[in-house]
DNA sequence: CTGAAAGCGCTTACAG
DNA sequence: CTGAAAGCGCTTACAG
């Protein structure tokens, strides 16, 4: 089993006594060969077990077909999903990703430093899903040439696309939800303090409040991790009045949370606490939760992004001018059974 | 915002006034290059912002210092999780993952089809974590003079291979609790009939059971999905004896086999029937399931496909021959709350 | 439709 | 320690 050297296209071209540009216009589609040569061509590859080195291809025509993803928490179940539909719809327009997983403890310093090995790999784009990556890697990246565009997340940079749910509006249905439910004391867990997500959440669902004459009665922090939200609900009943309706950033905390109401604290859901989430992840509709939640479409997300990237890589080669867009996904409420009514 | 032309080497050669040799050995760790000539170097690289093209590196070295990674079904954390580990472990070595995502639902020769594809952009190795992957492509990979290593799976291939923890081990353990839980009615929920690691656990439990003079007294096939363990369970329940014990090929359908037992059939775990699984996904942890299964250690296999992925690249390099392993991940149980006793 | 030639951005013997 | 040159495997004007 001794590696064997690998075919190449001019072993090829010899075999079938054309040139090179001949097996190289039977591999590009378009090109114009004599259906006689290329019969030739691809008898002699196919004979050679011949495959096209992308590598080399990537340097002459400077697009790699590799997409760079960045994402940081796994366990949160809604981006392993956005990953498989992302993976799935690039691999169907030819494009492959290149997975970069930032490790939530290292500092900015050092995440930016390995992201910018994955721009080596001279990626066609970039797409940034982790919620706690600097703003000025998504300013470097795009500097460099590449098309990049913030995923669930959105900041004010020029040339920096993003793509998120109507997260403000997300906010307003659950406070609205909350309310309907004669929750009396609301209370808010927050995701990670500096998240473009988390704020947009939180004010939306803080207008809507507002609006109702009502107001937050109670905050904690739960950093978007399971433990975080576990904490964070133990903070807020201990609290003397303790609440009777939550919600939380997203899903995956929402899960914590009620673990923890049910199994530590006692309390029942909806009955003592109502719990409202946001993200609509898999394991909110197991039984074990039926969450009520605020559904983010990933799929529709996931397509936005990939006709967005696409179109900005097809200007960049024509070298024409693509005006930044922020793209916002509808967002809708799911009754199940964790708010009363 | 126009997408500035790169820096190349040369650019950096012609300001520090140095040949071409000079600044690409001051990229290479260990390359002889004189301090002075090093710092003139680097300041002309800083001085314009240069980021070594690692597609034409790979084009002269061969070696791209990326590692394949296909999986499937990324709903079951473990995968994810794995993914993690795997994207962190490969990045503290100076890899990079290229993700390839299979669609369960296409055909074998599709999927071999597009990953190809893969290969053509010269991976260092590939990592096969996908249940459903035909053994041919391993093989063809392999053949093509790749490294591979099936994770979470066997193959009796030569030239390829194997990471899996002690399957048949901890079919056996599992077999054991439930029998000293006092189960009398034990049945199975199978995974995809023809993956190994399906194979492995079954068989090790039926041997342990056989071994107590115990016979499996029902058995359905859950395909490794929630919704097939969800059926599988009604399958299970609707005989004349309901099973008071069931081993389940993984945690993931675990969880929904609990999930239609409770909230479907009225039925309460462990009183009622007893549930154990296999992965120890952090879900089987949190308190709404607390269920007690067989841990696979994720980061040791990680680490021993990480670590037999460097060897077999060096020996590679060193055209050294190197021998197929197959290793195999020790296995504990984790007492929780689904298993009387 | 076809081929010769240059070039993509690097690395690596080979001399010096 | 350093540089000139060849080469990695492809694509792409440019002639014909």
């Amino acid at each position: 089993m001794s590696p064997t050297k690998p075919v190449t296209l001019s072993d090829v071209a010899l075999l079938a006594g054309v040139s090179q540009s001949a097996v190289s216009r039977t591999y590009t589609p378009g090109a114009s060969v004599a259906p006689a040569t290329r019969e030739r061509v691809v008898q002699a590859a196919v004979q050679l077990g011949y495959r096209p080195n992308a590598i080399a291809r990537t340097l002459t025509t400077r697009r790699s077909r590799m997409i760079g993803v960045v994402v940081s928490y796994l366990q949160n179940q809604f981006y392993p999903v956005v990953i498989e539909k992302l993976s799935q719809a690039l691999q169907r327009h030819g494009y492959h990703v290149l997975l970069f997983v930032s490790d939530g403890h290292e500092t900015g310093a050092t995440v930016d430093d390995k992201l910018m090995d994955v721009m080596q790999y001279q990626v066609d784009g970039l797409v940034l899903a982790s919620v706690t990556l600097s703003s000025a890697i998504a300013q470097g990246c795009r500097a460099a040439g590449v098309p990049v565009v913030l995923f669930n997340r959105t900041a004010p940079i020029e040339g920096v696309h993003c793509v998120a749910s109507d997260n403000h509006a997300g906010g307003r249905l659950a406070a609205q939800t909350l309310i309907e439910a004669g929750c009396q004391r609301i209370a808010y867990i927050a995701g990670l303090e500096d998240a473009s997500t988390q704020i947009e959440r939180e004010r939306g669902f803080i207008e809507r409040l507002g609006q109702a004459g009502v107001e937050v009665s109670a905050r904690a922090v739960g950093r978007y991790s399971y433990e975080g939200a576990c904490e964070a609900t133990r903070a807020l009943c201990s609290k003397a009045a303790r609440p009777d309706g939550i919600f939380v950033a997203n899903d995956h905390m929402a899960l914590a949370v009620m673990d923890t109401l049910r199994s530590e604290l006692g309390l029942r859901v909806p009955q003592d606490v109502c719990v409202i989430g946001f993200d609509n992840v898999p394991q909110s509709a197991w039984p074990a939760y039926g969450l009520t939640t605020i559904t983010q479409d990933a799929q529709a997300m996931v397509d936005v992004t990939v006709d967005l990237l696409l179109q900005a890589i097809a200007s960049d080669l024509k070298s024409e001018a693509f005006a930044t867009r922020r793209l916002i996904t509808p967002v809708r409420l799911v009754r199940r059974t964790t708010v009363t009514g």
